[in-house]
DNA sequence: CGGCTACTTGACATCTATCAACCGGGGTGG
DNA sequence: CCACCCCGGTTGATAGATGTCAAGTAGCCG
């Protein structure tokens, strides 16, 4: 990988954790490295490891009996990768392109967990956060056109990957059309001819691996306009 | 309200609450009840008071400027009415028919949960399930054509009283074809029209404030026949 | 009984899925 | 080093599902 690993594995804790918990926490991971399209576990698997990102970009999805799918989530760096209390993984998650991970023993995550009532809380303010994360995308996903979704999409992981680190333009796209797809229940031609039409709204800019986002933010699409409109 | 109000305040503590727990648990939360159609909070609101449902539907949903709506889930009871983490309230609730509620306030609450691991613990696996819960309605409005949702939705329904109270023949359906119109994120006409050919197909049977359900089963549905036309 | 609201049904428009062909870049093997 | 192939992506034609607009019905409450 050429990116260096410096994220480090903030997890849960986020910022706000005790430094020694969080050395604490750091080592009980074994840092592990999943090559592109590695699968890292799939649904119903018991969960005896579980995993935090520290570099990269991976996809969560659920599998129905015909082969359909849906994208839950992309998690970023600082994710973790679904919550460690269920025994087995609710869904599937694999590598979008080379990712680094942490991973760690369950029971000895849980039993780190409840020791600190403080981590306690921090866990439960990300799952709280990621089912106010899940609840924003049934809104797009019940809600939306086509453009709708695509536009919103793009400004959500701009915003997500601006987070962590300084505004990139154009905007990295790792993950294929189908894996956006998925994420918007729609078809990966019409994500194809969503992204043109916007690129001839001119409100973004396709590159090779990546968007250029122009005259799109969060009060253009809270008014149904975009900037390159006004 | 004509139901007697014997539904406990299990709330997240489910059945593995400690009794001495739970007693102070009902101690801390004040009975209220609201009429049919009653807004109970609004999203964005301060969350000085949070809610556990004991007898009765909610509807919890999320509002675009525009005032399209999604419904993101219909609490029973024994469900709390969002996470009681956050200070403001991430999305609006409102009474489906008469409703039973215990309102505690949410600095109590807090304090009440943060005392006890065991506790905190059952918060965690709510939150978790409820995440479960979201991620499951995402594949359903990813991938589902109108009969698959409503099919779907008509058996987690029943599944859900089945689990608080005996089967019941017909199932209750308290809410209106609007709510499940943007639960499942389609119009109203189409969830009237699905219904009907469903109906058709000897599969449902519509009653006034309710449904029979005849050859639908998770069986069914995973692999898209009806017993019907078995 | 009247009027309101929820619901149903019909006709039509539109969007997106589907099927199919084609393009282009990167990697592999000759 | 070049040619080929494969995979991801784009573009086109068409059909079908669902949204939209509109009218009409049924049940409930005052």
């Amino acid at each position: 990988m050429s990116r260096a690993l410096h994220s480090f594995p903030t997890l849960f804790c986020a910022e706000a954790c005790d430094p020694h918990e969080l050395r604490e926490l750091r080592q009980l991971g074994t840092s592990v490295v999943f090559p592109s399209g590695k699968t890292i576990f799939s649904e119903d698997e018991r969960a005896d490891s579980v995993f935090g990102l520290s570099d990269g970009v991976a996809r969560l999805y659920k599998t129905l009996a015909d082969g359909r799918r849906q994208v839950v989530a992309f998690p970023l760096p600082g994710d973790f990768l679904g919550m460690p209390f269920a025994d087995r993984h609710r869904f599937s998650a694999d590598a979008v392109g080379e990712t680094a991970l942490y991973r760690f023993l369950r029971s000895e995550l849980m039993h780190f967990v409840q020791s600190s009532p403080n981590i306690m809380r921090r866990l439960m303010e990300f799952a709280a956060h990621e089912l106010d994360m899940a609840q924003h995308q049934l809104m797009l996903l019940g809600n939306g056109s086509a453009e709708e979704k695509v536009a919103t999409f793009l400004v959500n992981w701009r915003d997500r990957l601006a987070h962590l680190t300084n505004v990139l333009q154009p905007v990295p796209l790792p993950m294929r059309r189908q894996d956006i797809a998925d994420f918007l229940g729609l078809q990966l031609e019409t994500i194809s001819r969503t992204l043109a039409k916007l690129e001839q709204k001119n409100v973004i800019r396709l590159t090779p691996k990546g968007v250029l986002l122009n005259g799109l933010d969060h009060m253009s699409l809270a008014t149904g306009r975009t900037a390159a409109e006004v």
